[in-house]
DNA sequence: ATATTACTTGACACAGGAGTCAATTTTTCA
DNA sequence: TGAAAAATTGACTCCTGTGTCAAGTAATAT
């Protein structure tokens, strides 16, 4: 187990730079071939480090791969400034969709671990799903149902506009491979994602009775 | 390699069994770890086979995922009625959008492991994905795109609205473990995923300018 | 009944991958 | 500059998993 306590020396400009290096390395790893797939030896690769010193950061792999976890839900729960019942549902519902989409655009592979993690029964995530995630999807519905009993928006049910919400969005980041050859090309323009937000939340938010703000 | 051509002996009662308790088997199997984390081993456990036998009926890992991709494949070819110009709009997404909500409830395997190999670069289904599959997709973009010359509907972009519908429906076979979850659930009740398809339906005709049939 | 083919299965060889360790080099700071 | 901690790395062990093979048993057709 490397040093992490007091010492009388640094504990790393060094072990941050290959931490981060390894990070990046097994992210692209993990979401190529999932968990199991996934090996050390490919992400010492590259990495370009040789494989011990993958070991000497990180003890093992569930280690790594719950380093990496971390971090996405970490991201997720940042990016989020939660919506209130007294928000305007147009402009909160935008919002959302517009950042879940720039999600989609800035952290595709976190995006994809965590797809894959969930499709494969979220062995890593359970408590986190049964906890922190559970409560925060019950909040924002709680708000959603709100908003209907306002009758500020149609009667939709809240969890399945959150979950279409979700899907429509990380589907450009999930399946960028099956996209990106519908629309024969290699990658994403640069403002394709600007255009997949406004255009969800058009949909989205007219099919719940809702004027897209300006 | 076990015999394929002419015989004067019966190719198989047992040999059509075992392949469809191999594939069953090997479904669960791919679905939960993917291609490379899937192993022989546990597949032939879950068949209640020994290793060999497995080796037997399909030469090796490739060969068996590859005949559970076409599977996959073909069901999805059969399970589309292609749609029209002269359609519908409405009756026709609305159809649409019902059938892929029950593909996600009658075989979430498959989903899974389709969604899995787009996830991971599609490396078995390159060549699916830039032939059949872009085919397909742009017929129906061009279909949806008469229906909003004709102003049967919003200038919504095709491709954007079958990705859509795409994503909203796969995602309660994909992400199943995370919805119910949410749910507080342990399997979908019985006329969840009619709900899930009238509300889903509901939400994009309605954001497309469309009334919903009957 | 028997020859022929289909199927079964234990035992093996081999490769890939995880994790360890000890010896060494580099960095740090007093 | 030198002692201590941090970091590197080659070489090793052990295990898991794939695919093969040969010797067997069961099924089938004449």
């Amino acid at each position: 187990m490397p040093a992490k306590k007091d010492s009388k020396y640094k504990p790393g400009k060094i072990r941050g730079e290959n931490v981060d290096t390894i990070i990046d390395a097994a992210e692209v790893e993990f979401a190529t071939y999932g968990y199991r797939g996934a090996t050390m030896m490919r992400i010492a690769e590259r990495a370009q480090l040789p494989r011990p010193n993958i070991h000497y950061y990180f003890a093992n792999k569930q280690a790594l791969y719950s380093a990496i976890l971390e971090r996405i839900l970490e991201r997720w729960n940042e990016s989020f400034d939660s919506i209130s019942v007294t928000d305007d549902p147009a402009e909160a519902l935008s919002r959302y969709i517009h950042a879940k989409v720039m999600l989609s655009k800035t952290h595709p592979l976190s995006s994809k671990i965590f797809a894959t993690e969930i499709i494969q029964g979220a062995p890593h995530l359970d408590e986190y799903l049964s906890n922190q995630h559970k409560l925060w999807v019950q909040q924002h519905a709680d708000v959603i149902r709100s908003w209907v009993d306002q009758q500020k928006m149609d009667p939709v049910d809240p969890l399945k506009l959150i979950f279409l919400i979700w899907s429509s969005t990380q589907h450009y980041a999930d399946f960028d491979y099956q996209i990106l050859s519908v629309l024969e090309r290699k990658a994403y323009g640069d403002d394709y994602f600007d255009s997949v937000a406004s255009d969800l939340s058009h949909i989205i938010l007219k099919g719940c009775g809702l004027t897209p703000p300006h």
